[in-house]
DNA sequence: ACGCGTGGTGAGAACGGTTGTCAAAGGTCG
DNA sequence: CGACCTTTGACAACCGTTCTCACCACGCGT
C-alpha cells in the first residue's frame, strides 16, 4: 500500500492550503509557494493535490472555464459550496433536502452509482461593493 | 447584430443534435458527421456549438474529465439533468425545491448574481445490465 | 549514525480539448 | 454578375494537466 512519505514539498502544499480560506487552482498555489520562497515543482503540486483529493483531505471543484480548484475544508463530511466567482471566497453549505431529492430522483429513473454535482456560484458582498465603485 | 446565416454545416450540426437524445462531445459529433458523409471541419463544429449554446438552443455541461458535452433538450426553460456516465443517456429533471433552496441559501450569505450547477451522474439500467455480464 | 531501497521530485516533453489564424469558398444584395 | 462580407477548414497555437525518467532524499533496519 501507499506509504505517503511526508516530504518538504507536501508539507508546503498542505500549509499553503491551510492558510488559504478560498478555492485556489494548482497554478495559483504553485505561484504562492514560489513567492514565499518555498521552491516546489509544478508537477509536484499537481501530484500532491491529487493525492490529497483522493484521501479526501481537500475538496476539488471545476471552475466554469474547466480549471480545477482546490480547498482544504473545515468539515470532512460530504457538503457543498457557495463560491464567489471573483475572489474564490467560499461558504460551506449543507443540503440535506437536496441530497435526499437527488438520490430519490435518480433512483426513480433506474440509475445506479449516483453522484451529484451541486455548487453555487455568486458574487460576494465585498466583491460587489468594490465593483460598484 | 449577428446575421447567423444558415449554412450547410450549421444545418448538419443541428440535425445531428436533433437525432441524438444524449449528451455528446464536439468531437463525437464531428465523427458522427464524417461517418454519415457530411464533411464538416472540427473547428466549425465547435463554432456552431458555441453559437447554439449562446442562443440557448443547446445545453452544455462538463463531464468529469473536463470535456464539454452538448445536447438539444426538449424544454427551453431552466432545468437540470440526470446523465449516464457511460452512454450519455439523459433524463431532464425539474427541481423547484432545489431552485428555491439554492437562491435562499446564497442570499442568506449576502451573495449576488447567483447561479447553480446541479447535475446528477449515474449508471443507467442498460449500462448496468451490460457491464454485469 | 549510516546506508540502502523505494518512493518522491522536477524540468521538460507530451497530451487532449479547445480556440486562434488566415487565405479560400460561398451566401447576400444591388 | 460582381462587390461585400461572413463562414469555412487545415493547421498552428494555447493551456491545464499528466507523463517521463534520471536524480534525490525519507526513513527503516542495522
Ligand atoms: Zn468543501
Ligand atoms: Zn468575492
Ligand atoms: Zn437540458
Ligand atoms: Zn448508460
Amino acid at each position: 500500500m501507499a506509504a505517503a512519505r511526508m516530504t518538504r514539498q507536501r508539507t508546503a502544499v498542505v500549509e499553503a492550503l491551510d492558510e488559504l480560506a478560498d478555492f485556489r487552482s494548482a497554478q495559483q498555489l504553485h505561484e504562492t509557494l514560489r513567492a514565499r520562497g518555498e521552491s516546489v515543482g509544478l508537477a509536484t503540486v499537481y501530484r500532491a493535490l491529487q493525492a490529497l483529493a483522493e484521501a479526501s483531505e481537500v475538496d476539488v471543484l471545476r471552475a466554469e472555464d474547466g480549471e480545477s480548484l482546490y480547498r482544504r475544508c473545515a468539515r470532512r463530511e460530504h457538503h457543498h459550496h457557495l463560491v464567489c466567482r471573483q475572489c474564490g471566497r467560499t461558504v460551506e453549505i449543507d443540503g440535506p433536502t437536496v441530497e435526499a431529492w437527488a438520490s430519490k430522483v435518480a433512483a426513480a429513473q433506474g440509475f445506479d452509482d449516483i453522484e451529484h454535482t451541486i455548487e453555487l456560484w455568486g458574487t460576494c458582498a465585498d466583491c460587489r461593493a468594490s465593483s460598484k465603485a
